[in-house]
DNA sequence: TCCCGAAGGTTGATGCGTCAACCAGAATAC
DNA sequence: GTATTCTGGTTGACGCATCAACCTTCGGGA
């Protein structure tokens, strides 16, 4: 498993000490830890090919893989968001640094004054399409062939259930 | 499960055109998207109740239970970096945030002069204490209850073979 | 002894992500 | 038809993470 790997040291953690309750366990502790380093390494490997073999992180390839799929390549900023789940903020900044290096481009809407349209690029679509193979195939190697298909099956019913855990528990955003 | 819930958008990524092997299908498409969308609204929500409750990031949390489960209350550098599996530069940069709040300190390693020693200062020490058994309970709540134990073995199992294969594929560092 | 390479850490630049504050246009109330 | 509120988006400040370059010290050789 995960566990068991690393030194049990948890006692702040995970308390065994006067113990108040929902405290984790020994097990628990070194899951959680094992999640949070399979994630970290997961991202740092497919960020470093990305950017190797492209030139860009995998926010930008998100973004751009959104954005390539779309009707008129071409999403107002509110649908790219809804599409991504990224905070409006975080979307302003990422689009802002990809228009300067000439990935997006972003027009005023012309049914609403407020909005923006976010735009691929040419420079943008070539971009995606040439890093889109490689990023998948390293995806599949380092996460999906890892997997059998039941361990598959059990990684997404487990994580179904903590999003639904999180989507009931955590304010998030408005209905 | 995870998937299904957003349209099937990914004819890019997934890619169904021309394929060239090794791309995703729809699925797996869907539970990679939404593994990413778990974690991150796991550390967000997290990170978000950490810093309300006591003022401190997850990263600040684990430099700091680190070193309040250690012999005195401090660790050399390296084994700090071992601990967490973290990059230097990363620690280093941490390490001098939280020198300037006041939560750890540094000293001179007496044995080797090129070594720094890292400490936890008594404002570290309540601080963590005051924030373990909430945060405890919060990652009890948005992830472990979430689980049945069969789920939680599911997870771990993946998780380890993700893990297994990218100490395998990946350079990382060195032996 | 001197030199060289490896190990332990630091620094600066840059991209990423959040928060809080803000602004303009649109909808709605009245 | 004006005041209010809501919505869509931007900005600035700040913390986080990586990379590349650097500096010191240690440990071995030749």
């Amino acid at each position: 498993m995960f566990s068991g790997r690393a030194a049990p040291r948890a006692a702040i953690y995970a308390g065994r000490v006067g113990d108040s309750g929902n405290r984790l366990d020994e097990r628990e502790y070194q899951v959680w830890r094992a999640f949070h380093r399979m994630h970290d390494k997961l991202a740092l490997a497919l960020n470093q090919h990305l950017q190797q073999d492209a030139g860009i992180s995998e926010s930008d390839f998100q973004v751009l893989a959104a954005l390539a799929e779309a009707p008129r390549h071409a999403l107002r900023a509110r649908e790219l968001r809804e599409e991504l789940q990224w905070e409006k903020s975080r979307l302003a900044h990422q689009i802002r640094r990809m228009e300067q290096r000439g990935l997006v481009a972003r027009d005023d809407c012309p049914e609403d004054g407020r909005a923006a349209t976010v735009r691929i690029t040419d420079v943008g679509l070539s971009t995606v399409r040439g890093a889109a193979q490689a990023h998948a195939a390293r995806v599949r190697e380092l996460f999906f062939d890892a997997l059998t298909p039941a361990q598959l099956d059990a990684f997404d019913e487990a994580g179904a259930a903590v999003l639904e855990r999180l989507r009931q528990r955590c304010p998030a955003e408005a209905p």
